[in-house]
DNA sequence: CTGTATCCGTGTTGATACTG
DNA sequence: CAGTATCAACACGGATACAG
């Protein structure tokens, strides 16, 4: 059982896999699984516990993210890890081949955001919407805008900044940011991606925004959602 | 029936949609069902007729090829058109927004190729193998590059050119080009991706190539596989 | 030839309940 | 909290029959 590696010999027998030499089959056997892509996603921040990836996902029972977990650990595209000394809890984390999935799910996401079946009002995980927002953040920012931005999503804490036009997350204490964001995922998505200026949501309650306001509106006036055009 | 859309009513009934806000969600929602981006990416080069894609895709039984072509259909990435006059027959197409899964499907495609998984040995589709050329080319071309390509691929006519670092496709008579490489999509695979010069696939007559063989040598020259790291 | 509709066997999926 | 066992529902693929 030790050191289990998926093989070829595998793909014959476990499954009814693709049996295909192309790239985009094979990926659909790896991750086209229900359920697997999601939770890939709420490891991209960071390892996360069985129970945390659990709460994120609404509808996901124990057994299937079990038999996921297993899979992609077999994959290559995770691996458990036992916390040291005193947590003792065992962690889920990608392997930096996992980690690579970023870029096929970001390129997902952008293309998913265009459906006229898009709904910005559905529920989204905390971790959801911290990825969102370096998915959809408009590229073309000037240089001198590097802000330090703090958020409390639906109780999680981050971190982020601008990176070469991309936006860097950490999961880290956001006190001492110049603005910190607080409020829940969906909440901030209507103001992210919706037209109200900053000042309105708060209004409204749905987000709350400390420190730095102007500079907050300056980050929000970056997200836009991409309108759907027939062919 | 007519102009059916999808509605955000449907995604509570029809299925068991994930209901989440996230665009990974919904780009798994809209094409994370079995055989779905396969059926896209025989859309890629072009229209294609019902047994081509049928034919293409071992497998895939015709009942199953119908529900993904309609579901595809009411979400808007393909359309059903009729051709003109004599030929009559009917072609699937995708919509401007289909065909922006391109990107999608080549940010899977190289990540799946660096899976252990990975086997070039396994049978291919005449179009995956194109599809593969342009994925997996080393986009650092010097800018005099230019070749005029053509191919035969297990029967199907490609033309290909490379424009701004990438492989432009067309399925069109590859006679007249510089170079001219034909063959059955595995064994044109082997050559492309392995490390034997193309006089030695030759000899063993795996693939025929006619014209310039040195330029066709120095564009095979501009493809390898990804090596895995263990993380 | 191009699909569509139906039945059926099988494997996958998921909700509930349960164990360490 | 982490994971397993059981069972019901459904998706898939094969075969077949049928329509334009």
């Amino acid at each position: 059982m030790e050191s289990q590696k998926i093989t070829n010999n595998d793909l014959g027998k476990m499954r009814r896999w693709y049996r295909d030499a192309c790239g985009t089959a094979l990926a659909m056997d790896l991750i086209g699984e229900r359920w697997a892509l999601l939770i890939v996603r709420e490891l991209l921040l960071g390892p996360r516990r069985f129970g945390e990836i659990r709460g994120a996902l609404e509808g996901l029972s124990a057994n299937i993210l079990t038999q996921r977990l297993e899979g992609m650990e077999k994959a290559g595209i995770l691996r458990r890890r036992v916390l040291p000394s005193p947590a003792n809890a065992q962690v889920y984390e990608l392997t930096k081949w996992g980690r690579a999935l970023e870029e096929p799910i970001f390129a997902l996401s952008r293309w998913a955001a265009g459906s006229p079946a898009h709904d910005v009002t559905l529920p989204l995980s905390n971790t959801a919407f911290m990825l969102s927002l370096r998915t959809m953040m408009n590229a073309r920012t000037d240089p001198d805008f590097a802000p330090d931005l703090g958020f409390r999503i639906g109780g999680d804490p981050f971190r982020a900044r601008i990176v070469d036009g991309l936006l860097a997350i950490e999961r880290r204490d956001p006190e001492g940011a110049e603005v910190i964001f607080a409020g829940e995922p969906s909440k901030l998505a209507a103001t992210f991606y919706g037209r109200d200026p900053l000042t309105e949501s708060m209004r409204e309650g749905r987000v709350t925004v400390t420190g730095d306001v102007p500079l907050g509106q300056r980050f929000v006036d970056l997200f836009s959602l991409p309108t759907f055009e027939n062919d």
